[in-house]
DNA sequence: TTTATAATTCCATCATTATCGAAATGTGGA
DNA sequence: TCCACATTTCGATAATGATGGAATTATAAA
C-alpha cells in the first residue's frame, strides 16, 4: 500500500460520524445497511450521512450496492485489513525488532515481529 | 482504547508530513531524532515541524527528551501498537469470523480471528 | 555575561473539511 | 404516467487544520 492510499484511509476513519458509521456497517457485515438505516441509527440528517459515505466510498473502506429503492452500503474489510498491514509495516524499525508488541497481539508467545514484508506492488 | 483516542491517533497520522515524520522516526527507533534533523531531512520549517510534534506528541505518537540544546523525539510504539489493536477489534464482526485476514497476516495459518478483547479500561 | 544555536510560540493567512436545508435525481409501485 | 420515497447533489456557512516568517524562549559554549 502508498502512503498517499494509507493516508486517505486514516484520514476517513478520524472522523466522528464516519468512525461511527463504520462500526456501525462492521457490526451488521457483510450484508450492510441501507443508507436510511444508518441515518436512522446514528441521528445524522440524510445529506451529512450521504457527504460521509461518499468519503468511506473513496477511501474503499465500503462498498455500496442498490437493492430495491434501497442503496446497502457494506464494510470492505480487505481495506481495514491492508491499513493494518501498513501500521504493522511501518510501526515496525527496519533495523531493529522494536515492534514485537503488534504482531505479539495477534500471536501471542509466538513469533517476534515476523510482518512479513509486503510487495511493493500494493 | 476509547474512541476519541482513536480518532485523535488516525487523525494525527492522516497527514503526509506527520506521516513522514513518524516513518522517519520509526527508522531511527528508539533513540529517535533531534527536531533539527527531522527538520532538514524533511525539508519542513521548524514552525511547520514544530506544530506538527505537537500534535503527534498530543496522540502519544512520540516523545520527547532533551539533551543538550537538542531535543530529541522518539516514536511510542505501544500507541501504535494499541492502535492496531483497536483497529483488528473494531474490522471484525462481533457475530461472525469475518475477518480472518487481519489476524491471518499476523499468524498465517494459525487461528482465525481471535483477536481478544481489550479490557475496557485502556 | 555575552553570544550562538535549537526549538517553540505567536500571528496572520490560506486551504480543507463538516454541516445541513432545499432542490434535484433515481427507483419502483399504483 | 404519476406518485411516493430513498438518496445524492447543490450551495452557503461555520469550523478546523496547515503553513511559515518573525519574535520569543531555552540551553550551552565562549
Amino acid at each position: 500500500m502508498q502512503n498517499r492510499q494509507a493516508i486517505t484511509i486514516l484520514a476517513a476513519l478520524a472522523q466522528e460520524s464516519r468512525l461511527a458509521v463504520y462500526r456501525l456497517l462492521i457490526e451488521h457485515a457483510p450484508e450492510g445497511l441501507a443508507a436510511s438505516a444508518i441515518a436512522e441509527k446514528l441521528g445524522l440528517p440524510n445529506a451529512t450521512l450521504s457527504f460521509h459515505l461518499k468519503e468511506l466510498s473513496h477511501a474503499g473502506l465500503v462498498s455500496s450496492r442498490q437493492s430495491g429503492r434501497f442503496i446497502y452500503y457494506a464494510p470492505v474489510i480487505e481495506t481495514m485489513d491492508e491499513l493494518v498491514g501498513y501500521l504493522t509495516d511501518h510501526c515496525c524499525s527496519q533495523s531493529a525488532g522494536t515492534c514485537a508488541t503488534a504482531a505479539a497481539r495477534c500471536a501471542p508467545g509466538k513469533r517476534k515481529s515476523t510482518a512479513r514484508r509486503r510487495s511493493t506492488s500494493a
